[in-house]
Parts: C-alpha cells; structure tokens; sequence
DNA sequence: CCTCGATTTAAGAATCATTCTTGTTTACAC
DNA sequence: GTGTAAACAAGAATGATTCTTAAATCGAGG
C-alpha cells in the first residue's frame, strides 16, 4: 500500500467531502454521508479535522444556522445566502465586498482585520415558490 | 402600584438592558448582570424573553462567538467587527452595506431577501497593542 | 521482520448553551 | 372575589460540541 494511504484516509475523505460539496454541510451532515462509505467514522473524527482544517486555513466556518455550525471547502471569503426556512447556505458567486469597505473596516476598528462575511437571508428561490403554490 | 408595572417588570429590565449595551451581550451576561437587582431572575426568562423581541423585530441576533449567540438592542441592519482574541463585537456605525449589493443578492438567489450581515474578524485595538506590549 | 515513538483514531463520557416542562404567581376584567 | 391569560421560577431535558482514554497505524531504525 502506498505510504499515508491508510493513516490519512479518513482526514482526506472529509476534506474531499467538503471541497465537492456546494451544501455548506454541517458536522453531522458529513458524519451521516461519510458513514456508508467509512463505517467505522466517529462524529469525534469529524470534529477533530473541521478544527484542524479551519486552523490550517483549509476550510472556513461561514455561518451558524439554529444551533449548527456549518463549513465551507472553500477558504476564501465570498457571499453567502441563508434560507430561513430550509436552512439552506448557497454561494452567492457574483458578489463580493468592496476593497473599499473592507479598508474603511480597518480604520474605523483601529485593530487588524483578517477576515470577513457578508450574509443574506431570506426566503431561497424552492421555498418562495412551495409558499406560493399552497396559497 | 401603576397598572402593568410588575408585570413586566423582568421583560422591561432586559429589553432595557440590550438597548443600552454598546457590549452585544450574551444570554449569559445579560442574566449575570441584571441578577443582583432582579435577585430571583432566571436563566429560563432571560431566553425566553430574548426569543420573544427577536421574533418581534425589537431586537437581533448579531452573531455566534465561540458558540455562543450575541445579541443587538439595536434591529436596524449594521456592520460589526468581532475580535478573535476577546471575543469583543464592536459596531462599525460609519460603514452600511452599499443598496447595490442587496439589490444583487436579491436578483442573483432568485428568492426574497430580508435581511443582511456584514461581520469582519480580526484583533480589536486593545489586543492589537497588548500584543505589542508583551512582544 | 520487530520494535519504537509519534500521530490518528474510535468510542463514549463530559460539557455547555439552549429549550422545554411543570406548577405557581401575577395582572386585569368581570 | 373569581376566572382567564400571560409571565414566571426552577430544574430537567436536549443537542451540538469537546474531551478522555485506550487502541490502531504510521514511518524509521535495528
């Protein structure tokens, strides 16, 4: 067997998990999908490598939806938009925050700024339509 | 005793509070510091009562720290910095999200957008220069 | 091959924020 | 006063996350 194939294999696979997907999963989400193709995960595997990816700068945390933090594959700042209804988290990918904004951000706190999200919510384009239908 | 006074005696004292906090507490501080003049306060009002002005629109939700929800005396939409080090979430009142961008969201998700969040991360002045201090 | 120290992991216990439940108290209208 | 609805206290229950412990796995030398 080729060398890390085996000690790496489940850190990798949560990393490919979370890079391929466009959910924003939450821990459990990736537990619950990993698991039938590793049976022997453990919720704490996951955990330990969400933490050790944020550290890294692999991954980011990119918002908390009732209770639950969710993750992103991609660690670069970009816009994101919440359904208040189905707890979905979608990429907004045409949007970003002004330079400007982000400069003014480090003036006005007069510290250091090294990240920053910027979140809608709302009602997604699936939940909108289902509430119209049943009206 | 004028009518209404001690019914809401516990609900006033909190919304009173949040309004005027500059600190966006947690359920937590918010219990710890009206405790010794509300001395039989509990836990269960303080969530209770936080849950009620959220779904009211008297106050917001701002962020989650280190899993824990902090909240805002103040509904209208602003932008806030959160420091990494204290935990601190500090307003940045001269900075808005540009209508432009809310207007893009709107049309890129296809769904109807309510609200909005504009949050930077980074170190807030004092732990910026203790930092340099003990360097 | 066999052993070593270091790293990763599984399993479940422990923690902590938040919510729920139950029975009690309060305010107001009649 | 009595009844009804809202607010409350206290603590139990829930659920996401973290910690603990011991076992499995790795790569490197012998």
């Amino acid at each position: 067997m080729a060398p890390n194939t085996k000690h790496f294999r489940k850190r990798d696979a949560i990393l490919d998990y979370l890079r391929q997907s466009k959910a924003h999963p939450s821990a459990e989400t990736i537990y619950t999908d990993l698991k039938p193709q590793i049976p022997n995960l453990a919720m704490g595997t996951v955990y330990r490598n969400l933490t050790l990816f944020k550290e890294q700068g692999e991954i980011q945390s990119v918002a908390t939806v009732k209770g639950v933090e969710r993750f992103d594959g991609n660690p670069l700042p970009h816009v994101h938009f919440i359904c208040t209804d189905c707890d979905a988290v979608i990429d907004l990918d045409d949007l970003q925050v002004p330079d400007t904004l982000s400069e003014l951000a480090a003036k006005c706190c007069g510290g250091s700024v090294e990240g920053c999200q910027l979140t809608f919510t709302g009602q997604c384009k699936n939940c909108n339509e289902r509430k119209i239908e049943s009206a």
